[in-house]
DNA sequence: ATAATTTTTTAGACAAGGCTAAAAATATTT
DNA sequence: AAATATTTTTAGCCTTGTCTAAAAAATTAT
C-alpha cells in the first residue's frame, strides 16, 4: 500500500513518461509536485525499494510494470471521479481537477468498480482525457492538435492540454466543449492565428489557443 | 483548515460527548482511536490552541461552539457519503463504514452541498442515524433500545448501536433492517432475551442483541 | 488519613516527509 | 581540455504525529 506523497510521486512520474518518454530526471518531477530536488531523491530511493521504479544515481527514474499500473489506477480514479462530479454534481469542468486530486486517493477496489458501472462505463473524462481499465491498460487517443490543421480542414474537439480554470472558463465562454465540430476557415501567417467556426459561429483564436486544444479527424 | 488526524479527534470526541455528556477523558478518547492516552495529551493541547476545545490538565476536555461545528459537519460528510453508497453503488450497510471514513476528510463545500441535493436532502444515514444540516445541527431521534419494550409492545427499527459487520449481517440475515415493524411477544426472565415477531415471522434474540437495536414507537 | 492504584502528563525518542546549504557529478562553454 | 554552469545528491535540521518509560496528580481502598 502507498501513502499520500507516494501517490503523488508516482502519477507524477507517470504523466512526464506520457509526455517525455523514459529516464524522468529529478528536477522535472521537482517542478511538477512544486517540492525541492533533495525531496525528489530521497523519495525515489524509497520508491524503487518498493519495485515501482528504477533509479540509478544521476540517471533520472523509470516506472517498472508495477509501478505504471499503480499509477494509471490512479488515474482511473481521477477520472472517474471527474465525470461523476461533472455529470452527476453540476460541477463545470473547470471545477473539478481540486477535488478529484484528493477523491483520486480513496482505497477501496468495490468503490471504483461500482462507480464505474454507475457512470456506464465512461471511456473519457470531462476533457476528453482516456480512463484507464482497472487493469491500469488504456488505448491513446489519436488526436492532434487543432493548431496542426490546415485552413479548410475540419476536427472534433476531444480535448485540451492546458486544464487550467482560466482556459476552461475561456472555452466555455466562446462555446468550445468535447464533442463540438471545429472547422478551419483561416490562417493568419504573421502570428499563426486561427479563424475558426465552431456551433456555426466564426471565432479567431490566438496561435497559444490552438496549441491548447486537441481535435481529431 | 485541520489535518486528518485532527480531524479524527474532533470527530471521536464528539461522538463521546454525544453518550456521556462533557468532560471527556484522555482514556476514553485513546481507547476509542486505538491510540495511546499521551498521544492524546498531546493531541488535545493542540485543538485546545486551535480554539475548537477546552482542556485543562486532568480534567478531560470540551468541545466549544466552534469545535462541536466542525465535527458535526464531518458526520455529515460521513453519513452523507454511507447514504450514497447504499443508495446509489450497491453496498451493503454493513460494508459502508470504512469507505465512508476515508471519504469524510474530503474538503469541499460545493462537494457535499451537491451530493447533499443528488440524494434528495436524506435525513438519516443506512443505520438511522441523522445526518445533521450545512451548519451542523440536528435533531436527535428520540429512540429507545428494543430490551426497554415490554411484551405486546411494538417500535419500529430506527437504528444499531454496534455497527460491526458481524452484527448488521446477524441483523440482514434474520430480515431486521431499518422502518422494519417488531413486535415483542415475550421476555424471559431468566436470561433477559426475547421473543420477537419481525416480517411476519417469529424470531428468538438475546438480550444483547436487543440492547444493541434501537426502535422508536 | 494514609497507602495503593489508576489516570494523566512529561520527557525523550523515532519515522515520514519536507527544507536549506554544501558537496559531488554531469553538461556546456570557451 | 579547462573552466563554468547546472543538476543531483548528501548531510543535517525541522515538524507532525506517534510511542515508551518515568513522574505527578487524582482516585479508591484500607
Amino acid at each position: 500500500m502507498f501513502t499520500l506523497s507516494e501517490e503523488n510521486y508516482l502519477k507524477a512520474i507517470f504523466h512526464l513518461e506520457m509526455m517525455s518518454g523514459t529516464g524522468i530526471s529529478t528536477n522535472a518531477i521537482a517542478s511538477k509536485l512544486e517540492t525541492k530536488a533533495s525531496s525528489v531523491t530521497d523519495m525515489v530511493k524509497k520508491l524503487a525499494e518498493k519495485q515501482v521504479l528504477v533509479y540509478k544515481k544521476y540517471q533520472g527514474v523509470s516506472l517498472t510494470k508495477s509501478g505504471k499500473t499503480t499509477a494509471a489506477i490512479i488515474v482511473r480514479k481521477h477520472r472517474l471521479w471527474e465525470v461523476f462530479l461533472v455529470e452527476k454534481l453540476n460541477f463545470s469542468w473547470d471545477e473539478v481537477h481540486d477535488v478529484a486530486e484528493q477523491l483520486e486517493h480513496i482505497k477501496s477496489p468495490k468503490l471504483t468498480r461500482e462507480l464505474d458501472a454507475f457512470l456506464g462505463f465512461p471511456k473519457t473524462d470531462p476533457h476528453g482525457d482516456p480512463i484507464p481499465d482497472h487493469e491500469g491498460r488504456f488505448d491513446s487517443v489519436e488526436k492532434r492538435l487543432l493548431s496542426s490543421l490546415k485552413e479548410n480542414e475540419v476536427g472534433v474537439c476531444v480535448g485540451v492540454d492546458d486544464s487550467s480554470s482560466n482556459f476552461l472558463q475561456y472555452l466555455d465562454k466562446n462555446g468550445i466543449s468535447l464533442g463540438k465540430k471545429i472547422e478551419v476557415l483561416s490562417i493568419e501567417s504573421f502570428d499563426g492565428s486561427l479563424s475558426i467556426k465552431v456551433a456555426g459561429k466564426a471565432l479567431s483564436i490566438s496561435n497559444k489557443i490552438a496549441t491548447n486544444i486537441y481535435i481529431r479527424s
